[in-house]
DNA sequence: GACACCTTACTCGGATCCGAGTAGTAGGAT
DNA sequence: ATCCTACTACTCGGATCCGAGTAAGGTGTC
């Protein structure tokens, strides 16, 4: 009898992870850490150890995984190995699917801020513009770095590096959306109604 | 002496929309709440009645608000009415001025789930991909419908609803990248190497 | 061989986020 | 007159997130 994937499917996209890298091996949480730090995977996530650990209880909690057993090296702590419970592989690839199928709504800082561009005034707004795009750019050149790194050197397949080849299609975007925004302030076609900053 | 803007910026986008909001009138929370409602900015933040009353409590806390005084109408509940502190205002123009030329890392959901997309399958992951595309497509349908109504029938300048204009290029962005690479897949161009769903 | 420093592995407590709950009022129907 | 529903305005407690802390073992060095 296959059992219904949990209701609980935990929002931090480190629970993704975690559940992502148990397909390879039965790993204790400290291991896991290691393996996204040389891996290098802080642009999917932020990794604190807290949150880990956290993350890690959760999941078995509600059925993802389960300890197989707590094992000690020299009088070092406990390490606790955790691995795909019988139901967790299959609920792991249903979860990606609706993760994918479906949008999730969140809410970018940048998206609430540029409702009160006006806020801002025209100089200021068109500056902080041009300055956030050249921040842009810089990321995208980083990811370009990684991605040529993984795909020459390493001999990654592209599937493999194919977030990389999403964000660089999202911060491109954006980098152009605000490029365009900035120049039509400097150039006025973009009405600026005189705010009143509070009557 | 102008003093230095607080080194506690919360997160959450919720309090950016208090501060604005503030620049109109002082305000108690429960007025704050109808303002976002009728003004449908639920694009923008999560609005909960818990995080609402915490993030003006945050935000008086460390400085950026100040409660004026405690009024009761009738027998009901009291209310608390906020305004911005002698520097509030500025600090928020200045917060704004960092928020928008700093990209922050932020971590979407769809960014973690597109790293597994070959434990999905080909055939599943173009299906997903795809209905994803009709999904962000409904979203560009619905915005675009608001968009108009505040353009034409409120009379609104561009600059009053050019997040909307941001959430729109975001949207189509997304999905044209994810048109692309379902149509990849399912030509091969997208080199799929089989994946062993765990050894 | 003693001291300093890094690594291993995890715990703890504070801050935040959020849905559900509470408690009183007002207005309308029966 | 009484009931019912909806609104007003806020509180509470559980879940999550996360940085700092802890404690023991290993490694190098003079």
């Amino acid at each position: 009898m296959r059992s219904e994937m949990p209701v609980k499917r935990p929002a931090n996209p480190l629970a993704l992870a975690v559940l992502g890298v148990l397909l390879e091996q039965p790993m204790h949480p400290h291991a896991m850490a290691t393996a996204f730090r040389e891996r290098q995977m802080d642009s999917a996530f932020k990794l604190t150890t807290g949150s880990l650990y956290d993350t890690v209880r959760a999941l078995a909690r509600d059925g993802w995984i389960e300890a197989t057993d707590t094992e000690q090296v020299g009088g070092r702590p406990m390490r606790t190995v955790y691995r795909h419970t019988s139901d967790g592989q299959r609920w792991f690839t249903e979860w990606l699917d609706e993760i994918v199928r479906e949008p999730s709504r969140e809410y970018p800082r940048f998206l609430s801020a540029v409702s009160y561009l006006g806020v801002l005034g025209k100089q200021r707004a068109a500056q902080a513009l041009r300055e956030r795009a050249a921040a842009l750019q810089a990321r995208v050149s980083e990811g370009e770095q990684a991605y040529r790194a993984a795909r020459e050197e390493h001999k990654a397949p592209r599937l493999f590096v194919i977030e990389a080849e999403y964000a660089r299609a999202m911060l491109q975007a954006e980098m152009q959306w605000v490029l365009r925004t900035a120049e039509e302030i400097e150039q006025g076609t973009l009405e600026w109604p005189e705010v009143s900053p509070h009557a």
